[in-house]
DNA sequence: TCCCTTTTTTGAACTCGTTCAAAAAAGTCC
DNA sequence: GGACTTTTTTGAACGAGTTCAAAAAAGGGA
């Protein structure tokens, strides 16, 4: 439940393959059986090991996990691609991304749950909202960056500055949806979607009214103030307590 | 990890008194030594009591948090009913109400991640969104109701019947904030608490401004599905897979 | 090739949450 | 008070995550 220690960084061609059996066995495992069977010492006696030995490359199975976030995530990105080439308006786009994203994510339903909770942990590497520095973090905002930069809206800058993670929030709540949903083929979440990608973007078209600067400024400086707070960018290694000083 | 026992209900003076003495060891160790020190087998060694005997009163680990949440709500609760009186407009009610919140978790800032961590898991009991049924949830939320009922305010009724939901999910988007705010005092989450209950309350304004109608409509109904579809009232026991047929 | 360092691998432990059969104590009814 | 039932309490076990010292294997000069 602690678990900071680092996975160490391979120094062998023999480690690399070894790694890299392990996190495929894990990832196996996981879409077989789901997160309650996968344990590590099932998974080390699938790949033949000790669990030592793999405890030696992943510091803990909060490691492993973190290497199905990035998976995920590329699969994510790689299906999004030809949408994001074919759609133009930020509305249609915002659309297939978010249903591709559901879409990808669907054959882990059934432990996504745990995914979340572990997530949660502020002290967890895999929480998505501490660690700024952590790679899948910035490149799942990237992605948003990339919808918004390329569609062609007609969006006040200072808003255009901070949709991306905006909508990166947004979707991190539809997630949270999606883990709860119970109905079948989540046809819930897809209504969701559909809905709120419609809201969203009635809202966009308000707040970009120059009769909403005032308002829509003192939110926008509030979120942007929110987003630094809550991912203290680089070198915040989160020891215990300690960490009281930075007041930048 | 998995635990729905429920914790048995005592049938003796006997019973109630070492029931209770669990609890108060536990809360108390909670307290002093943090979430990762209190284990099962400490409190029941501190509390003079065999360990499967702990477990015979609470069915698990999470149920003694559970009266951890029980607790705090009640301290927030009485806290607050001064400033409710006091207060009229609702922009000061929800000021102090939220400040009041954090003053009141202060204590047990440090193991708060893990309370938000088992609370994530959509078949733990915690959950503050499945089970509406809840009562600490229930409970939570008609504070709000109160907050929002007895606030003179010119608010529409529609957004006026969502809005105890609505500044629910706000605060615990609050806690969150404070459960990764490592500042002194938590100086940035009061920071965050005062704007945002500054801008909330310009919201409310705005949304209740007849132009906005239409977009409020859509949204609030959208909020009011959501809040059914998250919380199945009463009988949803939330069985693996099953739950599927109910599309009310 | 031999020696020394580094990396990989093992196996045995430890902790903690949880379960369960059975012993002990309390309660109940005659 | 005795016999039976129910409740409380115990103690030992299991499974899972995690740690660690030490053995085995690989690398790297000379």
């Amino acid at each position: 439940m602690k678990s900071s220690k680092k996975s160490t960084t391979t120094k062998t061609a023999k480690g690399e393959q070894t790694k890299a059996l392990i996190l495929n066995t894990a990832l196996e495992m996981l879409h077989e059986r789901g997160y309650e069977h996968t344990t590590m010492r099932a998974i080390a006696e699938k790949a033949g090991l000790s669990l030592g030995n793999a405890y030696h490359y992943f510091g803990s199975k909060d490691h492993l996990i973190q290497a199905f976030y990035d998976r995920t995530h590329e699969d994510h990105l790689r299906a999004s691609l030809p949408a994001l080439q074919k759609e133009s308006s930020l509305k249609a786009r915002l659309l297939s991304v978010m249903r591709l994203k559901i879409d990808t994510l669907e054959p882990y339903h059934e432990f996504a749950g745990v995914l979340f909770q572990t997530a949660a942990d502020p002290y967890s590497p895999l929480n998505p909202f501490a660690h700024a520095a952590a790679p899948v973090r910035r490149n799942s905002i990237k992605l948003f960056e990339d919808l918004v930069a390329e569609s062609k809206a007609r969006i006040p800058h200072d808003l255009r500055a901070e949709l991306p993670y905006l909508l990166w929030l947004y979707h991190m709540g539809i997630i949270l949806f999606w883990i709860h949903d119970s109905s079948r083929k989540r046809a819930r979440t897809y209504r969701l979607i559909d809905q709120t990608v419609d809201l969203l973007d009635k809202l966009i078209s308000l707040a970009s009214n120059p009769l909403m600067r005032p308002v829509r400024k003192k939110a926008l400086r509030l979120v942007a103030e929110l987003r630094d707070d809550l991912t203290p960018d680089s070198s915040a290694k989160v020891s215990d307590e300690e960490a009281e000083s930075e007041d930048q």
